[in-house]
DNA sequence: TCCATTTGACCTGC
DNA sequence: GCAGGTCAAATGGA
């Protein structure tokens, strides 16, 4: 494994990248559409800060190794207290956090962005010193009867008001996910009206989520006792992030988060990921910070959005399976759980 | 009546 | 003391 690392940082990060070319192609506004793609570039995240951290370990274990330059530590982690930006903020409780910017409407107040997959409660809301618009604190829906931690901060850029900075701290733990696929969640709900429901109903209910859908239904991964064998497509995957306690990085709340599960019908593959480390990113207007772009456009302005929606069907799904080939070939060759990683492989039979 | 939002007060870290 | 973050009572809409 300690081999592979900087193998499988190098194979994510240009999965991670071909997903942010994934959304340009998505239509804006499409906001369940890009919320999954945030959702896959969260859980490349993890898994890059996994990794990272499997590969400074192994460097400090072996201080004079080379691990050569793939992927870098995009990531810092709560266990140093700093953000990127260099402020001194501690993680709340130790939570995960990450900043994404969202382009919202130009009329729309601070509930813009908000439709990112989640049911969000407000809960305040305070004038920040020197910032031209006020920040909104959000937590879930599901903080009380499922106590999931997750929260989110919302504040619209001083320099361009259609901008949103986003900051989710903490993972979902909640199973609003698990009820929508089981179907038990009914569209009709108010907060699933702009939640769970409108993105992984398995029935296309309408034209923007019906891209969605699509893009993952048709999907194709490749497993270790047929890796000779062309892709092979399978009807739907999944994928579980799972987080568990690190003393290094977590609080107490020894989070367990099932989120970016996708559609899946009778075979799928699951792959666990444990949260290691937390994610941040600059909210300064104007960075250079690629990661997390939201809804396609990048907070300077590199990468815009576009309304094409010409890209077919099959080039997505190519698109979706070269991203994921690597990382099941991966899992595949090893046949079984990669030995230290935070990965847990798990293919059912009928892969 | 219930529930989400608003908003002033309070808490905490620097 | 200040600023950011959170709490909880008040408010309003369905």
């Amino acid at each position: 494994m300690d081999q592979k690392a900087p193998w499988l940082i190098k194979e994510i990060i240009q999965a991670k990248e071909l997903v942010i070319e994934l959304q340009t192609h998505l239509n804006p506004s499409s906001f369940s559409g890009n919320a999954l793609v945030a959702k896959i570039l969260s859980i490349f995240e993890n898994s890059l800060s996994a990794l990272n951290q499997i590969k400074m370990e192994n460097e400090t274990t072996t201080p004079n190794s080379s691990m050569g330059q793939s992927g870098g530590s995009l990531l810092s982690n709560c266990a140093s207290d700093f953000f990127q930006d260099g402020s001194r903020k501690r993680c709340r409780k130790g939570l995960v956090r990450w900043t994404q910017q969202v382009r919202g409407c130009e009329q729309a107040g601070l509930e813009g962005p908000l439709d990112d997959g989640y049911g969000w409660r407000k809960y305040g809301q305070k004038d920040i010193l020197g910032a031209k618009y006020p920040r909104a604190y959000y937590k879930c829906s599901y903080r009380t009867t499922q106590n999931c931690l997750a929260m989110k901060q919302v504040q619209r850029s001083d320099l361009n008001s259609s901008i949103f900075n986003v900051t989710y701290i903490g993972n979902h733990s909640c199973t609003e996910i698990s009820e929508l696929l089981s179907g038990k969640c009914t569209p009709n709900k108010p907060e699933h009206s702009h939640g769970h429901c409108q993105i992984y109903q398995g029935q296309r209910v309408d034209k923007s989520l019906e891209e969605t859908y699509i893009n993952f239904q048709a999907s194709s991964v490749q497993t270790a006792n047929d890796k000779d064998k062309p892709l092979e497509s399978h009807p739907s995957f999944s994928i579980y992030s799972t987080t568990t306690p690190q003393p290094a990085y977590m609080g107490n709340d020894g989070l367990e988060t099932r989120e970016n599960h996708f559609i899946s019908t009778s075979t799928k593959m699951e792959i666990h990921s444990p949260t290691l480390t937390h994610i941040s990113t600059p909210t300064t207007s104007g960075s250079n910070n690629k990661m997390h772009e939201f809804g396609g456009y990048h907070c300077g302005g590199e990468l815009l959005q576009t309304t094409d929606d010409s890209l077919g069907l099959e080039e997505l799904d190519q698109m979706i399976i070269s991203l994921l080939a690597p990382i099941a070939t991966s899992s595949a060759n090893n046949n079984h759980p990669i030995q230290g990683s935070p990965w847990d492989w798990d293919f059912p039979e009928s892969c």
